[in-house]
DNA sequence: ATTTAATACTACCTTATGGTAGTATTAAAT
DNA sequence: ATTTAATACTACCATAAGGTAGTATTAAAT
């Protein structure tokens, strides 16, 4: 029960250029700077300029920044981006057809931390977040 | 976001021990009965009796059966039997050290559903989970 | 004693995720 | 025009999770 590694370097990615607007930030930069490994994150941000969150300026002194604002970019927004888009439907112990007509054993207990969670997901934006830079490594 | 394939099969296979407490159940009959791989089953099956949850019979006509009372196994234990411990100091964006006085960008956010998802995992028991069984595959 | 049906063990295969290497393409600066 | 520094692309590698195959061991039934 966790989030992928790829999701939190997206947030965490993506939170940061939020925070920083003024100018195109480097995978370079941004690899220094977050300390996320250069390659991966390369294919991360054009897989997010590829799903329209961010811009991409190619060439010398490119980079990328934010293509929506920040208030309109939600969680599940980035999840869905990198593919792991939110299954609200998705039974947990993995049954095809299972709803409260039908439920899985653990469906009633599920119902709560999972409303939460898809709260969190969906009501969360970049511009919502915490924004403290405290936190290294 | 999600449950592991194992911890769904730990789950439903423990489950359906509970529900049926009469007699050792083979994997054999369990792979059938819960459409779960014998082999792969077998193995987990093995795994959960060297952890304590389960009682072991070999030879002609043996199998398995719960170890505890249902109403001590919880979801954390089966969890934990399997590898998957619940690490509720875990950073959700991977930071080593991340707390209220140091707190990632998800942190305050993520405090509620994973305070409803902890609850879940170590206050329910197998003998609290709902008990109709017309689910299949 | 032999057969049979079960768990236990060892090794391997498959797939997805995370990560690396090298090169092509682009565009600013000189 | 050439150099430089950036994104984009293609291919590969490493690890873990999920899953399979074959065999050894155990113990009841005959």
């Amino acid at each position: 029960m966790h989030f992928s590694k790829t999701s939190e370097y997206a947030i965490r990615v993506l939170s940061y250029l939020h925070r920083h607007p003024t100018q195109p930030y480097s995978v370079a930069f941004l690899h220094e700077e977050l300390n996320l490994p250069y390659k991966y994150l390369t294919k991360l941000m054009t897989q997010l300029h590829k799903k329209g969150l961010l811009n991409s300026i190619r060439g010398r002194d490119g980079g990328f920044t934010l293509a929506l604002d920040a208030d309109k970019i939600f969680l599940c927004d980035i999840l869905e981006a990198i593919g792991e888009a939110l299954e609200s439907n998705r039974c947990i112990l993995g049954f095809e057809k299972c709803d409260s007509s039908n439920p899985c054993a653990l469906h009633n207990q599920w119902l709560k931390p999972k409303a939460l969670l898809e709260d969190m997901l969906k009501n969360t934006s970049l511009a919502s977040l915490h924004s403290t830079e405290s936190i290294k490594f």
